[in-house]
RNA sequence: GGCCCCAUCGUCUAACGGUCAGGACACCACUCUUUCAAGGUGGUAAUACGGGUUCGAUUCCCGUUGGGGUCACCA
């Protein structure tokens, strides 16, 4: 047999936001693909007619093309193919590997009730019908759903991350494979795609390895060769529980909001289950691509440390040219609809570049130097106006008289640091003294470039109008 | 509850029988900058517990505890 290359797949369903759960499979899908000169293939399973929608699936498109996911093939759409679902679940019932159940929901729900819930299994009472009765009511139009019965024996695979898993079928459900309304129910659907599209090998969240032995039972039922199974853990959020909303951002496009930059967030997403090895950390994707494999995958469930990712953003964020990065911060000031004109925003950036985690929080800095408006006392400058007292205040009125008599011509950094360095010694002040009241009184922060560049970005007339401000208002 | 999965610093992780248990984030200190970060240096901090196997267990086996997932005519 020649060894064809790996297809993989991602199978969202579109009832939801692209969650970053749902991001990584698809980035270790796709980094499978990449690898292994395999296909990565998009389908989307839309089969709950309910629950999907179109705009959930543009929003999966986008977030994979924002992280940079490219697929080979699709998008295909699982709800197309529901003919080939039907046969092959028809298949199996004329094959006497599946039967007719015509036990109504109500019914089920009686039986579920009176077996006291939890322990529930169907009982195939409808299997042991007469294959009379059978078909008389087939004739009578009785609405039937079909059930696949779940062969008793050990089902087991060898999981590409956990080794060997395995179930017993007596613990198993006889399955409905066909809805009474003849559209396939998930497991159904997703054996029948992944032998139709040949699939190798199904990289997919922890939650999906008690289907698997649903699905591997199918295979074989269907006389299909196994594909290789990976299960990856899930993300959990800070408090160890499984990532959702009341985490805060969990949709890849809260992230994309936040100004964190695709290959940040590609990095991050990888690193959380996977490691390479070599303590390597920051990875371009061509090393991601080489250093890849199922084998390192982890095991337990990781959790996810948005402090983390905000470091890393950074790193990239101070490897950008900041010309790169002017678009992206104009992007975010017109959100915030602070109106920039043609101001050229480069000296701008380079002062909060270093200084920043996000895009949003470059484009915030930025606001402030543009429009004092902007400028709002957090808690730490809060905090040292309340440490230094009456000397704040003094202090800025000491910043004023000195920078007010300099001339606009000469207002540069450099004659800055000259006048405020010889106003402190002659004051006998420490030179921090004097410049950290003026760093929070022009941006409400205790952060911020050496205080003279500042004051050159954000020129004379605001400065000192910011000067004068905090003075009389004390911050 | 049944079934299944998992278990190294607070968090992400390295170690695939022999290491002072390594790195990163966060935190603390120092350093650099007559100033804020960044950077540099150093520090605090982990093998859940109990039994085995072995000359030797983070590593292999069993149990306990803890956590997670899943039990639909949803996907």
């Amino acid at each position: 047999m020649t060894e064809a290359a790996p297809r993989v797949r991602f199978a969202p369903s579109p009832t939801g936001y692209l969650h970053v759960g749902g991001a990584r499979t698809a980035l270790y899908n796709w980094l499978f693909a990449r690898k292994t000169g395999g296909a990565f293939i998009l389908r989307i399973e839309d089969t709950d007619a309910e629950r999907s929608s179109e705009a959930h699936t543009q929003v999966i498109l986008d977030g994979l093309a924002w992280l940079g996911l490219d697929w080979n093939e699709g998008p295909v759409f699982q709800g197309a193919e529901v003919e080939r679902h039907r046969r092959d679940a028809e298949r199996l019932l004329s094959e006497g590997k599946a039967y007719r159940c015509f036990c109504t929901r109500e019914e089920l729900e009686a039986q579920r009730k009176a077996a006291g819930g939890d322990t529930y299994k169907y009982d195939g009472r409808c299997d042991r019908l007469p294959a009379t009765e059978v078909a008389a009511r087939v004739a009578r139009d009785m609405p039937s759903v079909i059930r696949f019965r779940m062969p008793q024996e050990e089902i087991a695979w060898e999981d590409a991350v956990h080794g060997r898993i395995s179930f017993h079928g007596r613990d198993l459900d006889d399955m409905v494979i066909l809805r009474s309304d003849r559209t396939p129910i998930y497991n159904m659907a997703v054996v029948s795609d992944d032998i139709a599209m040949r699939i190798t090998h199904v990289i997919r969240g922890d939650d999906h390895i008690s289907n698997t032995p649903k699905q591997v039972a199918l295979y074989r039922a269907f006389g299909a060769p196994l594909p290789v199974f990976a299960h990856v853990p899930m993300i959990l959020g800070m408090d160890g529980k499984k990532l959702s909303k009341r985490h805060g951002a969990t949709a890849v496009g809260d992230y994309q909001d936040q100004g964190i930059l695709p290959a940040a967030m590609r990095n991050f997403l990888a690193l959380l289950g996977w490691s390479p090895g070599e303590d390597r950390e920051i990875m371009t994707e061509a090393e991601m691509i080489s250093l890849f494999a199922l084998e390192d995958l982890q095991k337990k469930p990781a959790v996810f440390d948005s402090v983390k990712l905000e470091w890393m953003n950074g790193q990239y964020l101070s490897r950008i040219p900041t010309g790169e990065l002017i678009p992206l911060v104009i992007r975010e000031l017109t959100r915030m609809q602070v109106h920039v004109g043609g101001t050229d925003l480069t000296p701008y950036i380079d002062a909060v570049k270093s200084r920043s985690h996000t895009i949003l929080e470059m484009a915030e800095r930025v606001a402030v130097r543009l429009d004092s408006r902007h400028v709002k006392l957090d808690d730490k400058g809060r905090k040292l106006r309340a440490k230094m007292g009456d000397a704040y205040v003094d202090s800025l009125r000491i910043a004023l008289e000195t920078l007010g008599v300099i001339e606009d011509p000469h207002w540069n950094a450099a004659t800055i640091l000259e006048k405020l360095k010889a106003r402190a010694e002659a004051g006998g002040m420490k030179l921090g003294d004097l410049l950290q009241p003026i760093r929070v009184a022009v941006t409400g922060s205790t952060v911020s470039e050496p205080v003279n560049e500042l004051l050159e970005v954000v020129g004379k007339a605001s400065s000192l109008a910011r000067l004068t401000r905090a003075a009389e208002r004390s911050w």
